[in-house]
Order: structure tokens, then sequence, then C-alpha cells
DNA sequence: CAGGGTTCTTGACCTGGATCAATGTAAACT
DNA sequence: AGTTTACATTGATCCAGGTCAAGAACCCTG
């Protein structure tokens, strides 16, 4: 940005594009599941100030890759990512999907280098959260502060459930668990529980359950046959939400 | 407490317990390793006088329940605990295991109720911080929402280590990549990191890395053919930690 | 230190889901 | 249009690790 320049007409610009700035997480659709829920509304007009907007990805572009220095958090604006550790062997474990309002690379701050590769699913934008600029914000908001640690713990208590998942549950229950969950997940971003589009493959799901994808494929079929769910491609309808809750164990 | 009495020698009592209370974290063996760890002296001051210390819990005892109202975040001060989730038919996966100078609980700030029930594997102590006056102080020491960020997000990148683990590895891995995990951190607490005990029971361990008893009883007894560790009872010597190292894959 | 419980080890057997293989489908590029 | 390459389904076979069973070693507590 150059230096202010006192002419009146150029001050009115300046007005109306921090006005217009300050509306742009208020009016946002995901507003009510994002990080500035619950900020002064001056306190927001300065966060939204330091957001980097609408960065768009590809299908298959990383946002960041494995031990890359940590700068930034992202939220997830639109479209969907995957994130994923690699073991010896080339193996690979997804650690997890992510969706509009969800935050990716919080598990970088304690190391400063991102743990995981992030990559989007299908076209897909987010917005970006330097984090220096956050720590500055930290003294002044404490809400903030308290908001990103609500985020933190969060994601750790869905983490921990993961844990349970792939430690104790069959390949009926987990394969269930993850039609459940994401339902479950559309519906609070105000989409159908019953109806939508799985971003990822097969070969993504079956990694991220611990499962071969053959078996994968097996179970869905077999979910079909038994008219709890349709499949048609990547479209999904539950034709019996509550019997798949019971078949998650 | 009784009100204060001005008298002067009570005032010398007085001053000299603050005093001795202002030590108590600096003083302590776990200072480098826990949460006041870089703040200023007066700021280390005010959080000692908030944190409940030294409360101590026998064997088997519960710190907190599966569902019980979030009030504080416990940092172990001696022995260990471990955290289990239950699934359905009494299923449980036992998601950690804790060492002094580690948080429990912090999975509870988001939902307010603590997500897991948390047990002394042995006479352990631990020290509560209060986590409403943590906050109240949450503007006044942004150092201090940093350290319990950078905690949350330790504790996510290595309950997403664990999933790679459940999700990825071997039996053989996954025992390997237990005791090579628990020598490490031994040593980071100024013990030995090639002799120490097991305060948990071999079904913990099974429970912790997906495994049945059976199975990590057959897995130890092979590690010790191979002299790479020695077991006796309780007790573990780690013969070839490198070898060991390369088994983790 | 006897005895009743719990935890640990070891062996024999079994199975859920992995692996291998072959074919089907469909999007992406000539 | 046809060709390539990636993804998905289905069947046949296999095996790592689970389950069952039976002792052995280790507690506790009286």
């Amino acid at each position: 940005m150059t230096h202010a320049n006192n002419v009146a007409p150029l001050f009115r610009d300046i007005a109306k594009v921090e006005h217009e700035h300050h509306l742009a997480c208020q009016s946002c659709a995901l507003y009510r599941l994002c990080l500035p829920l619950g900020l002064h509304s001056d306190d927001l007009a300065r966060l939204d100030k330091i957001i980097k907007r609408s960065q768009s990805l590809s299908r298959n572009q990383s946002l960041f890759n494995y031990l890359a220095p940590f700068k930034s958090i992202y939220v997830v604006r639109s479209g969907a990512f995957k994130t994923t550790i690699s073991a010896s062997n080339g193996r690979e474990q997804v650690t997890g999907f992510y969706f509009p309002g969800e935050f990716i690379g919080m598990d970088a701050i304690h190391s400063q280098n991102y743990q995981s590769t992030a990559k989007a699913l299908e076209t897909s934008s987010v917005c970006e959260l330097p984090f220096e600029r956050l720590q500055e914000f930290g003294a002044a908001m404490p809400q903030l502060q308290m908001q990103m640690m609500s985020r933190l713990s969060k994601e750790l208590s869905s983490d921990k459930s993961l844990m349970v998942l792939l430690g104790k549950k069959t390949a009926e229950e987990k394969m269930a668990t993850f039609l459940v969950s994401l339902s479950r997940r559309f519906q609070d971003r105000g989409f159908s529980a019953t109806e939508f589009q799985l971003s990822m493959s097969r070969s993504d799901i079956a990694n991220h359950l611990g499962l071969a994808v053959e078996t994968v494929s097996r179970l869905l079929g077999r979910l079909q046959d038994g008219q709890l769910v349709h499949f048609e491609g990547k479209s999904v309808t539950i034709e019996d939400l509550e019997a798949l809750q019971k078949l998650c164990g």
C-alpha cells in the first residue's frame, strides 16, 4: 500500500474499502462456524485486515508440504482438503479430511514446521491467517485466543475419536462411522445430511479408515444392498441414517 | 486462609510463604518442561498462586471421568496416568499415557466436558490449573496463552503420529515405536533412556497399540530373544536402541 | 506364607480383512 | 472418434494377528 495522500476523495475511497473489508467476515456464510465468532465488531475489523482471503487451489494442489516452515493457519472457505503423514516404505496415512469452516495446520504451532501435507481434493479456496499477526492480537483480544484454543481442543478430541475408530472398530463400524460423520458435518454447514458428494477417492477413504480399497468397495456395496445408503459414483444418498448410526459401535 | 492481621511477625510469615510460593514453579524439577517456561518472574508469581499443587492419587484412582464438567487442566507432577475412551460393548481405547510435565484434559476445552477418563497407573501427583483463572490471565500474559497453544499443538501432532501407528504399522513396528517413544520421553525428563519401569500393564500397552495382550507378550519375548531389549517384570533395559529405532517404520 | 485373584506367557487354532488378479468404468488427452 | 491412465468393483486366496485355552508367575491380604 502507498503512503496516504490527504485529499478528500481518496480518503473516502479508503473508508469505503475499509468498510467492505470489515464486512468480509461478518457477511461470510461460514461466520457462524469460524474463528471470528463472538468478537466485538472493532476487533473483527482488525482481524479482518490480516486475513488473506480466497486463495484458490485446484485439485491435487498442495496447500503446504510436510516440514515446510509454519507461517499460517488456514480455514477452508470452499471445497475440501485431505492431510497426510508418511511412514516409511512410502506408506501414507490420511490423517483427516477438511471442509468449509475447518482449520488446517494447527499441529505445526509447536514445532514451527507443518507436520503433514495438505492437498485439495477438488477446486478449493482458503482464508490464510498469518500466525505471527494473530499472536500480536493475542493480548488485545483474549476471546480470539480462546477461540483458537477451543479449535485446537476440538480437533484434539476428534482425533481421539479417530483413535478409537482405528484401534477398536470393525471394518463395517469404521465405514458407518465415517458416513455418519460426513453427514453430520454437511448438516452443520447447512447442506443436506442425507445427500452429498464424496470429494475423496475410495482409496483415500480406505487409507483414512485403516482399510484396503477393496474392503471399502465391498462394504459400500453391502450397505447399498441393505438399503441403508445409495451410491452413484461420487454421490451418496443416505436412506436410513438411524440404522447407520446403530452400526457405528 | 484467615483475615490478615497487621502485626509485624505475621506479616513476615506471610511474606515468607509468598516467597516460597513464588519459588514453587521455579524450583520445580519439571520447570524446563512445563507451562511457566519463559514467563517473567512477576507473571510467574501470579500463575504460581492459582496452581493447586501436589494433589496425590493412588493406583487406579481417577483424576476425572468421561463427561465430567471441565474445570481444570492437570500437569503430571510425579507418577503416570492413562486416558481412555469407550466405544460400545465396553470396548475401551487407551488414548494416551502421561508422564511428569505432560498435560491432561486439554481435549475438554471445546466441549467443556472431559472427553476421556484419566486414571493413575501408580501413586501419582498433579498440579491443577483451574482453567477459568488461567483465562483471566490471558490478556495480561500472552506468552502464557502461547505456551498453552503450543502444548495443544504438540499433543495434536503426537496424536497424528499415533494415527499412523494405528492405521499403518505392523505389530512389531507398533511395539518398537512404543518403546522408543517411552525411551525418548524418559530421557527428556532426565532419566535413563535405556533403563526404566513400565508403569502400565501389558494389557494397557496392547490396548493402546491396537493389539491383543498375547501379541504384545509374544513380541516382547521376540525382541528379548533378539537381544534388543531385556525385560524383568515391569523393568526394561534397552540393549540396542538403534536397532529398535530401525524397526519403527 | 497360604491361598485366591490378577496379570503374564505360551501353544494351537481360526478368521477378518489384506493381497493378488482380472475386469469394468470413466474421465482426460490426443 | 479412440487411446491412455486412473479409479472402482468383484472373486479367489492367504496370512498377521486375534481368539481360546491352560499354565506360570506375580501380586495382595489375612
